[in-house]
DNA sequence: AGGCGAAATGTTATATTGTAACAATTATCT
DNA sequence: AGATAATTGTTACAATATAACATTTCGCCT
């Protein structure tokens, strides 16, 4: 497997490589776990992984009718949160979607980085900014179990570009 | 004005002088933007003032109504935007809410405590996280222009407490 | 193989959160 | 006072999310 250098979803790349090896993983860490990453599962996997946007509950819902799945909204939000619980999937809340783990099995405090111009979502290594959360957090007696971070602003290929959105 | 320590929320205190204190601020600090802090956008942040929780738009709204304004919810949304566009409240996206910020002027990057047992939320120095952020970000080559920094946890007055909600 | 219990899927129905568009009012400025 | 812009209010609706329950499928056990 190829190694998924971080600002991947920033630049061109062969997309079809990067979603196939993540599928890949996916089955593996699935089984590894003794869960079940059935067609809807896996289908909605591939959805996210198609482009490296954020997706609405109902944009999967309407791939995963289209692909012959059911056509109410659980289906897509029961899927979305398996994946989430497997680490397979993250929730943007600034954009009420969701996106694919580029990282999934590395353990990871994901910080989300979306450019408002061309609204991809790349991860950035969070771990220095999750180290500095608990410090801040610890210095006045809590204790932090999970975290949101996500910036919004200018992605490298926009950069430069008139447009700001 | 006394001083408002980062870790009030979590701790017992004069909640009448931290929210007049807050209001005398707010007032100074609009004006000085030369906009106006008229009777729903005052009754709205006493409302948010309230208490260190954070309010969903439409209990904002329910409450603006038995104050006598209007019970539609724009009345409450264009009233949240106006305080957070004069950083006088804060959006806390991992619960569709809004809460008073508790730093208004003071340049500050803040990142949201949100404890997962009592529900109060606080703000926490984010500027090392800001900076850690944008450190992880400038390495991918992305520029930040605002983020979002929220995590869920145990207040320290949770701390020890059997349940975990 | 057959049957049981658990898990997963699907549906209906509804709750919650958020906005667009326009009318009516109120403030501000000559 | 009258023009102008800002603010407030309303109607109507869009978008996001979940509860509850029926049906099917899976995994396991005998």
């Amino acid at each position: 497997m190829h190694d998924t250098s971080p600002d991947l979803a920033f630049a061109p790349h062969d997309h079809s490589r990067c979603s196939g090896d993540l599928m890949a993983l996916a089955e593996a860490q699935v089984a590894a776990k003794g869960q079940r990453l059935t067609p809807v599962r896996r289908r909605t996997l591939e959805i996210l992984l198609e482009s490296h946007h954020a997706l609405g509950a109902y944009d999967v819902l309407g791939r995963l009718a289209a692909s012959g799945f059911g056509k109410q909204p659980p289906v897509a939000y029961r899927a979305l949160e398996f994946l989430e619980d497997q680490g397979l999937a993250h929730r943007i809340r600034r954009l009420n979607a969701f996106t694919a783990c580029m990282h999934p099995g590395e353990a990871h405090a994901p910080a989300f980085l979306i450019c408002g111009t061309c609204h991809v979502v790349a991860e950035a290594p969070g771990l220095g900014v999750a180290e500095a959360l608990r410090l801040s957090a610890a210095a006045m007696g809590f204790t932090v179990e999970r975290a949101t971070v996500e910036a919004l602003g200018l992605c490298p290929a926009c950069t430069g570009t008139a447009d700001a959105d």
